[in-house]
DNA sequence: TCAATCTACGAAACCGTTTTCGAAAAACAA
DNA sequence: TTGTTTTTCGAAAACGGTTTCGTAGATTGA
């Protein structure tokens, strides 16, 4: 069914069909309610594309996440999913897999009018090497951009971040006021912007309490590392009593780990992890977690993205800091 | 950037640079080099829209999910991403939150040649109400679809589903195996023909064991329902030893309760869960569960659908059924 | 009655691309 | 030289819509 074909059938021109479907004043009423019942029976649909096409513009939103199976990737999915939903735009989601590649594919998809604005996180593999052309080609088109989380400064567009760096200071923080002396940091994500951060927070605090840094505490995961096996080199070479893990399953695993060999969470070691997700929650004892609101952050992101789709005035790139907050359960000693 | 700005540029026409980008024989090369700098320097990409729209297809695979915060759609979206991606596609993802309103909206915008096909596993609401005419209207602009899961018998076309029934019946057998006589079912989703299908299976393996069948040990969940109020009236009127909860956060929110109430996991009572996600893994007891290999099923759904699109010859429609497994862990006695 | 205004429709341009076909110019063959 | 083939490019149609503008005929006003 297209308007070609109606037109064929009422033996009338198709700028007629187009003004009769869109109810215009144009058409006698006569002739418009005959086309739009012959067109609903038909259940005749405008085709996208030549609207699209027409316009200039798709209503879509491209965004490109490192990984869906992590539980803040998803959450903040979950966000902008609804905000992009309740006003007007749909979701055109792919999946980088945090590998800089699929990435640049990705992004070279995503041009050429595919969207009318793009939502990303960076890969880890582009952040460690930072090769960012693939992102500056994208916003030579002119297309709005908004890059949350894993971000590059080096990049000029919107932004929203979690206050990593005063994440990682209040979560070590909050371990030394609860009696912890010795804190290890396990991270998976050493490569990634956020990480790094948290670390330097993590330093910073044990700086002001005056507790000398020692790298040997920062245990470092890579693909195919041996969790298990740092983990025993950790504990049976230092004397540990609290563990900051930078995501959610790294905690999970930790808690595990340590548990199996016998400490009690948290008499022995407490533990915190980063992403308040379902796995903290339910696990034993329950994880307290710095919950990054990643709901609320999708949220925002895309509500800055389509407000810069939608105004004509160029306004100045911002960068909106997220706050975290410490959600205490049982990994950790009452204050 | 578009082949006219850069005709314009070269004083030729708009075909004779198409020819040229597309690297045509027709061009001569000392033009086509030059055309083809030209193109790079300014880096011209072609508009997707225009070309969709003349070649008439996008290249594009719709998939509405309920709900992508349960850890059994995330991973058959996984597979799905994981098999578009390696055959050339794109994934455009919607998600219903159950809801059919925002169904037949979401399907209202992937017909009309937004997408060469459709993934979809409907919403619990449109189960229930039965309200197909969405799904048929989109049937009838004869876009391949494939249906997942969640699945309608008076909808043909192409069909992925689990054996539900089957897994309720070996779920069940496999409690009585271990030694359970009064096994209840927890279940959220009674409305979908999933859960309907499990209980189907629990009935068989009670009836095979001359078991009557007793509704007071099926609790139903809906929303809003105090679940900590439903178990404390089930265990405290029934003579419970074994549960069936029909989905992971139900599961593990049973355990966490049972536990609460001082029974032990699985000496007084063996819990079984359906979806063998991370939370199953990982909880104290960790959860003996049924595996729906939701990434299989997601890569089997994909592969269906693509060869639909691609195929020039009609074949019949056809139903795939997914083996389930059932992966024993520490919250069932041992046989 | 004559001009001005309305009504109701059609022609054509346009969005950005590909592709078929036609044709001029150049190269080649006899 | 003349006819034939290649080479190289342009015109135009097509994809499926929207929208501006033009216009024939009907209606209105004085």
């Amino acid at each position: 069914m297209t308007l070609k074909k109606i037109a064929q059938a009422f033996n009338v021109s198709v700028s007629t069909v187009s003004k009769a479907i869109n109810d215009s004043h144009e058409i006698s009423a006569e002739l418009k309610s005959k086309i739009q019942q012959y067109a609903k029976e038909n259940n005749y649909r405008p085709n996208k594309l030549a609207l699209n096409l027409r316009q200039k513009k798709t209503k879509t939103i491209g965004v490109v996440v490192p990984n869906i199976l992590n539980y803040f990737f998803t959450q903040v999915f979950s966000g902008i999913e609804k905000v992009a939903n309740d006003r007007g735009y749909n979701l055109l989601s792919c999946i980088s897999d945090e590998s800089y590649e699929k990435e640049v594919k990705t992004l070279g998809f995503l041009g050429g009018g595919t969207v009318d604005g793009i939502i990303i996180s960076m890969a880890e593999e582009t952040q460690f090497n930072n090769k960012l052309d693939h992102i500056h080609n994208l916003l030579e088109q002119q297309i709005p951009m908004v890059m949350f989380d894993r971000v590059s400064h080096e990049i000029e567009c919107d932004k929203v971040v979690v206050d990593d760096y005063e994440a990682g200071f209040r979560t070590t923080k909050y371990l030394l006021d609860t009696g912890c002396a010795s804190i290890a940091v396990v991270t998976a994500i050493d490569q990634s912007s956020v990480g790094i951060l948290r670390v330097s927070g993590y330093k910073k605090a044990l700086e002001e309490a005056s507790i000398p840094y020692n790298d040997q505490l920062v245990v470092r995961l890579h693909k195919n590392t041996d969790l298990e096996l740092m983990m025993s080199l950790l504990l049976s070479h230092q004397k540990i009593d609290g563990i900051m893990a930078l995501d959610e399953i790294t905690a999970v695993e930790v808690l595990r780990i340590v548990k199996s060999r016998g400490y009690k969470v948290p008499q022995d070691i407490s533990i915190i992890g980063f992403t308040n997700g379902k796995l903290s929650h339910y696990v034993t004892p329950s994880l307290t977690a710095v919950s990054q609101h990643g709901t609320y952050l999708g949220e925002t992101a895309a509500n800055i993205l389509i407000e810069r789709m939608e105004e004509n005035t160029v306004k100045e790139f911002a960068t909106q800091t997220i706050k975290t907050s410490l959600v205490v359960r049982d990994s950790t000693q009452k204050i």
